[in-house]
DNA sequence: TTTTCTGCAAACTGTTTGCAAAGGC
DNA sequence: GCCTTTGCAAACAGTTTGCAGAAAA
């Protein structure tokens, strides 16, 4: 299976995102271009408080608020995907098609741990037109227990 | 006041939950019977807010704690599954071999919608194993808009 | 009795909003 | 200069928790 494991490469999600902020009428603001950088540098869904840290330890600290803003803004457009895999806490993660995967959520830990199946996708894509909605998205959670806390007996 | 709402073919989850219920040392109590009553009638996973109302308009109101701690009670022993489709609010359906099923959510509306499909559920078995988690659960989410909102051109 | 269950209200936590100052164009 | 963006703090909404009285065993 292809192994594409570079992620600090710039995406082309960072580029298109910044172009498609400006189409919409969006003008270039500090906040905003730190929020697309983390964003691209981030593998997996991460929530407002973690990425809120991750800003100030890298010492470019975003007000709360203006995070949940510019996600709110970028999620209308397509460009990041919410999700919530568990104790109400909303995660983010940048939306682009060589990005897409589901998450593993440990009950014990919490932890999310990304991956894809191409039979899974294929199976929601054929279900998907019987259904009278006009799907435009999905998101499948798997719920367990991570191999770590199996070990531990956690 | 009057008709009461028909009460249809009590589900074995009835009364498996409270056989259950007491193996694991709880007692019979007022609240939890009214909420395993409703749990049973309903047919898709629902908030606590839409529980608590339908309650009220039977008469039969239970404080909104109680509402949470039982549904707690009930996740805990796998008898009920806890969902979040967006908005950060939390639906609660009961959990059962008979009774599962995925969701539907119009992203205008909110609308949920259940529906099942056996491909699907083939392709998470399967892709379940190679995973390093031991998977004990899952949910697939399809956003979209529904028929009537479509129509509405809301 | 002893212990659990329940309802109320207060506390908590993630999220949203109002507003004045700073910044882009 | 005009309009958007930002950060702060206050407001909000769903959820949890502490506690005293009611109810089950």
């Amino acid at each position: 299976m292809g192994a594409m494991t570079a992620t600090e490469r710039p995406t082309s999600w960072r580029r298109d995102a910044e172009a498609r902020l400006i189409d919409a009428g969006y003008r270039r603001g500090g906040a905003r271009t730190t929020i697309l950088d983390l964003l691209d540098d981030q593998r997996c869904a991460r929530t407002v408080l973690e990425m809120e840290d991750a800003l100030r330890s890298r010492d470019q600290s975003v007000g709360r608020a203006s995070i949940y803003r510019v996600l709110d803004e970028l999620e209308q457009l397509g460009l990041v995907q919410r999700l919530e895999v568990g104790q109400g806490i909303a995660r983010y993660e940048r939306l682009a098609p060589d990005h897409h995967h589901h998450h593993l959520v440990c009950q014990s830990c919490g932890a999310v741990q990304p991956f894809t199946d191409d039979v899974l996708e294929r199976a929601i894509a054929s279900l998907s037109a019987g259904t009278g909605f006009e799907v435009t998205g999905h998101d499948v959670v798997l719920h367990g227990r991570c191999a770590a806390c199996r070990a531990g007996d956690r």
